[in-house]
DNA sequence: CTTATGACATATA
DNA sequence: TTATATGCCATAA
């Protein structure tokens, strides 16, 4: 692949497809990797688009672990659920063991 | 070209 | 401690 052909947008998305099943990672952590660390919002901001893509969203939370994202799912718990149904424990939009299931691109590829 | 947007992060009070 | 303000930057219009 060329990334100079792919938009921030797009590279996001790579990213987001290569979180493995029952992990997730923050927004923060994917613009980092993708050398643009001060540009967290623009990877939440991506997934806006990301609908239409094969991209796990719901794997992607902020830097706290929090469910932020969950009110661009269908229902008001489907992102919770997903997660749960991947094995991580949710409670009240705060991933618990958060630091366990953190995936970290920058140190995993 | 300029302005507006935002599923974040950090700083400050 | 929580709440508010500010910076950040790719994309859309």
């Amino acid at each position: 692949m060329k990334p100079e052909t792919l938009s921030f947008y797009e590279k996001v998305y790579e990213v987001a497809r290569q979180i493995p099943y029952g992990r997730v990672t923050s927004y923060g952590a994917i613009a980092n990797y993708l050398g643009a660390k001060r540009s967290a919002r623009l990877v939440g901001y991506a997934m806006n688009g990301s609908h239409n893509k094969d991209v796990p969203a719901h794997r992607v939370v902020n830097r706290k672990g929090l469910l932020t994202g969950k009110h661009h799912f269908e229902g008001t718990n489907l992102m919770q659920q997903l997660l749960e149904s991947e094995g991580v424990k949710v409670k009240d939009n705060q991933i618990q063991n958060f630091e366990m299931v953190f995936w970290d691109p920058s140190k995993s590829l």
